[in-house]
DNA sequence: GTTAAATACCTTGCAATACAAGATATATAC
DNA sequence: GTATATATCTTGTATTGCAAGGTATTTAAC
């Protein structure tokens, strides 16, 4: 297992709402992105799983299109749910991050 | 189990080990300081376990002394793996932490 | 037309860890 | 002796990233 594994945990879900409500995106597409921003190379084993498991979980929606080379996308977008949900992570988000740096600067609050 | 507790994962052991370089410090007294650093209530049953496989690793020594008020404290000081691990773990933080930052703010590299 | 490569998605099972719940022990104050 | 604050430990559970392996489609090369 990887070092940074475990620090992703309950940060990438977060992270694919946040980019899926640029607009709307397909999984393999994703990966690529979420590279671009500076995560090291996601798997699909990763991706996959969780998008179908936010699907389930009513915050985001998907509709399949054909594609110009390769098999259909399954293009995926936020839902209201979805959205509040994104709020709420940006929250933790803040709270956590915030609290590691003051550990890490040495500084209480 | 609380929102922000997989937010947690992989982040908890390497703010422990920031926070004992400062200066020995026992289990209890480290709950209360990172509340003072923004945490909220992390129980005991998170801290213990935690510091006892960080002594395991050997990333962290302890010593037991009396307490002025209470049973023994078992303080814990910053061994010299421990020192290497805090460097690698302030290096994965910053790369993850900033390419959250980037997905949020929605700009990439 | 068959083969190869790139695209695109999914499933199963494992490993790691925060935490709830419960247990134990010491010292002081009443 | 009883209550309270201090101080530590153990057991079991839930969650989730990911490796490994599988399937299907399109285009291009041979």
């Amino acid at each position: 297992m990887s070092e940074t594994t475990q620090m992703l945990k309950g940060i990438l879900d977060g992270c694919l709402l946040a980019i899926i409500k640029e607009g709307e995106i397909y999984g393999y597409e994703l990966a690529a992105k979420l590279e671009s921003y500076g995560f090291r190379s996601l798997s699909e084993g990763t991706i996959y799983p969780l998008l179908l498991r936010m699907q389930k979980e009513g915050l985001i929606s998907a509709t399949l299109r054909k594609s110009t080379a390769g098999p259909k996308r399954k293009y995926y977008t936020l839902t209201e749910k979805g959205e509040r949900e994104l709020k709420l992570f940006i929250g933790r988000w803040e709270q956590v991050s915030s609290s590691v740096d003051n550990v890490l600067n040495k500084r209480g609050i």
